[in-house]
DNA sequence: CCCGAAAATAACGTATACATTATTTTCTCC
DNA sequence: GGAGAAAATAATGTATACGTTATTTTCGGG
C-alpha cells in the first residue's frame, strides 16, 4: 500500500516545500481569496444567506474584483455559494433535505473508500493515523472537550479517504464533507454525547485490518447514514430550517 | 413520486422558457465559452493532452481572455482541463488507472441512484422514459447502428439519476460520467456487441418496479462493475495509455 | 396616501491595459 | 561548435475601465 503524494486539486495550495531552486510558489490572489472566503464561510463569519456583493470581497480582501471573481467560481461549483446575477455572492443555506441528499452522498462514497481501504489490506501501521485519531476522539470525550471529538473525528474520516487509494473518490467525499461542517458544528452540543462513534470507528478498523471489505462497507454505510438521520432529526426538532 | 424542476447548477443554462416578459435571459459568454469548449472536448475535437492558450480559444471563441479563464476555472473542477500556471489549458487525459478510479466513483452513485429510485416506489408511467430507452438500444443494436446505442445508453444512465431524487447526487454523477464519454465513444467499436446492456437495464427496471431496492443496488453495482472492467482490458489490450 | 413611470444608482459582465515572470532566442566567449 | 548569460518574447495574473441592465429612488397624478 502506498499513500499517493499528488495534492488534492480541490484544495491545494502550491507545495511551499523547502527552499527549492524555483523559489518560492507563492499562492496567486485567487488561492487566497478562494481559501480566505471558504474558511470563513466553513467558520460561519458568513453565515448562511448572507450576502455580500463582489466589490466588497474585493476590499475586504485588498484586492480587485478579478480574483475574487474566480474563487467565486470555484466556491460555486463546490456548493457553498451562489452566484446570483447581480448581487454578488449568496452563502448557501442547507436545509434538512438538502442534508439528507448530501449525506447520502457521502455515506456512499465513504462506505466505498472503508470497502476499498480494506480490500487494500492496509497493516496496522498505515492505519496508525487512523487508530491515533480514535484515541483522540475517546480522550477528548472523556474531557468533555467537544471541539477536539469534532476534530478528531473529521480527521478520521479525512484519513479514510486519503487511505483508500482513490484520490478522485477522495476528493469529492471531502468537498460535500465541507458543506455539512457547518451543521455538524452547530448542532454539536444539541446531542447526546456521541460515544458510540469512537466504537463504530474501532469496529471499522477491525473489519479493515481483517480485510473484510463487505463489512468495512456495511458498517461504514450505517454509521454515516446514522449521523445522518441524528443529524436530520435535532435540525427538523429546533426548527432549523436552514443551516 | 415528482420529479424536481430546479435546473442542474453544474450544466445549468439559463431557462429559455417560452417568451416571459423578463426578457430572454440569454446566456453569458463565459456559458458561451463553458458549452463550446466542454463540446468541443467531449466531440475529441481538441483532443487529450492538446494544448491551447488562453488568447488563443478567446479568439478562436471571438471574445475576450476573461470570459474564457472563467470558463476554464469551471471546467478545471469538472475535471475535464487542467489549467497549467503558464501556458493555457490542457485536455486531461484519462490513463487506465483513472478510468478505474471514475467508474468507481459513478458505479457508487449511480448504484445508490438505483437502490433510491427503487425505493421511491415510482409507476411504470414514472419509469416510461427509461423503458423507451431501452428499447431504443435494442433496436439500435439491431439495426448495428451503435452510436444510437451508445446514446440510447446514455439517455438510460441520464434518467436513473434525474429520476433518483437527489439532485446533488444526479450532478455529481453526470460530472464524472462525461469524464468518461470521450473514452466509451472510442472503444465502442473494439468491444464485442454490447447485448447484455439492455438486459442488465430491463432486469434493473423490474427490480425497481418490485421496490426491491437492495436488488436495484447490486445489479446496477455489477452492471456498472462489468463495464469498467471491459472498457479497461480495451484500453490495456491496445496500449490506449491515455485518453 | 398610494401607484406607476422616469430618473438615478449600483452591480455586473466583459474588454483592455499592464506589470510580472517563465520560456525561448540571441549573442558572446572559450 | 557549445555553454552560459543576457535580451527578447510570450503568456499569465491582476487591475482597471466601461457599457449594460437590474434595482432602487424620486416624483407626479389620482
Amino acid at each position: 500500500m502506498t499513500a499517493r503524494t499528488k495534492s488534492d486539486p480541490a484544495t491545494a495550495e502550491p507545495s511551499r516545500s523547502g527552499t527549492k531552486k524555483t523559489g518560492p510558489p507563492r499562492d496567486s490572489l485567487v488561492d487566497r481569496a478562494y481559501r480566505e472566503i471558504k474558511s470563513r464561510i466553513m467558520g460561519n463569519l458568513y453565515p448562511p444567506n448572507l450576502q455580500v456583493v463582489e466589490q466588497d470581497l474585493a476590499l475586504q480582501l485588498g484586492m480587485s474584483r478579478t480574483p475574487v471573481r474566480e474563487a467565486l467560481i470555484r466556491l460555486e461549483k463546490e456548493g457553498l455559494v451562489e452566484i446570483l446575477p447581480r448581487r454578488g455572492m449568496r452563502v448557501v443555506p442547507i436545509a434538512p433535505e438538502d442534508m439528507r441528499d448530501i449525506y447520502e452522498v457521502l455515506t456512499s462514497l465513504e462506505a466505498r473508500a472503508a470497502e476499498r481501504l480494506a480490500e487494500r489490506r492496509p497493516s496496522k501501521a498505515d492505519l496508525a493515523p487512523m487508530i491515533a485519531a480514535v484515541e483522540l476522539m475517546e480522550s477528548s470525550l472523556d474531557r468533555g472537550d467537544l471541539d477536539a471529538w469534532a476534530q478528531a473525528d473529521e480527521d478520521f474520516h479525512r484519513l479514510l479517504l486519503e487511505l483508500c487509494g482513490n484520490r478522485r473518490l477522495a476528493t469529492m467525499a471531502m468537498t460535500v464533507f465541507d458543506l455539512v461542517h457547518r451543521a455538524r458544528m452547530v448542532t454539536l452540543r444539541m446531542r447526546p454525547l456521541p460515544k458510540k462513534s469512537s466504537r463504530d470507528h474501532r469496529a471499522l478498523i477491525e473489519a479493515i485490518l481483517a480485510g473484510e471489505s463487505r463489512r468495512a462497507y456495511e458498517l461504514h454505510y450505517q454509521h454515516r447514514h446514522q449521523a445522518m438521520r441524528l443529524l436530520t432529526e435535532i435540525l427538523e426538532r429546533n426548527k432549523l430550517q436552514e443551516l
